[in-house]
DNA sequence: CGCTTGACCGCAA
DNA sequence: ATTGCGGCCAAGC
C-alpha cells in the first residue's frame, strides 16, 4: 500500500462548507484500493467500494473506472463484477490482460474462490 | 429542476 | 441457471 495523500492533494478538502466525503476523497480512496490489488488476483466492484469505506456503492467504482484516462497505471483490469464476469465494455481486452497474469476463464467466468483478493 | 443512464449488487422467483 | 426488481448514486440532458 502506498501512502494516502489525498488530504493534502485536493483543494476541495480545504473548503469546509461540505461536511464530509467530498467526491475527490472518495475517488482517491477507491483508486488507492484498486492500485493495491496484487497481480494475478481480482477484486469486485462492491469489494473495492467496501474496502474504501463506501459499502453498497459498487456503481461508484464503475463510474470512476469509466472516467479513467487512457494510459492510466491503475490495474483496472483486476476489477470484475460480483458474479466473476467482466462488466467493462471491451471484454476481450480485459480478458487478455488477465490471461497475461495467469487468470483464466471458464465459460466466460472467473472462479472467485480461487482468484479473489483477500486483503 | 426531474428523468435517464451506467465497467454494480443481493435477493427472490 | 436466468430474469427482474429495488437499492445505490453521480452525471448529463
Amino acid at each position: 500500500m502506498q501512502r494516502c495523500v489525498f488530504a493534502y492533494s485536493f483543494p476541495a478538502m480545504t473548503r469546509p462548507e461540505k461536511h464530509f466525503t467530498p467526491a475527490d476523497e472518495r475517488e482517491e480512496m477507491i483508486r488507492q484500493w484498486i492500485n493495491a490489488i496484487p497481480e494475478s488476483q481480482v477484486a469486485t466492484y462492491g469489494q473495492i467500494a467496501s474496502l474504501a469505506g463506501y459499502p453498497g456503492q459498487a456503481r461508484l467504482v464503475g463510474k470512476i473506472l469509466s472516467k479513467l484516462p487512457k494510459g492510466s497505471k491503475l490495474p483496472w483490469h483486476r476489477v470484475i463484477n460480483a458474479s466473476g464476469r467482466i462488466s467493462h465494455p471491451d471484454r476481450t481486452r480485459q480478458q487478455t490482460l488477465l490471461a497475461n497474469e495467469g487468470i483464466h476463464f471458464v465459460r466466460g467466468r472467473i472462479n472467485l474462490t480461487v482468484y479473489q483478493w483477500q486483503p
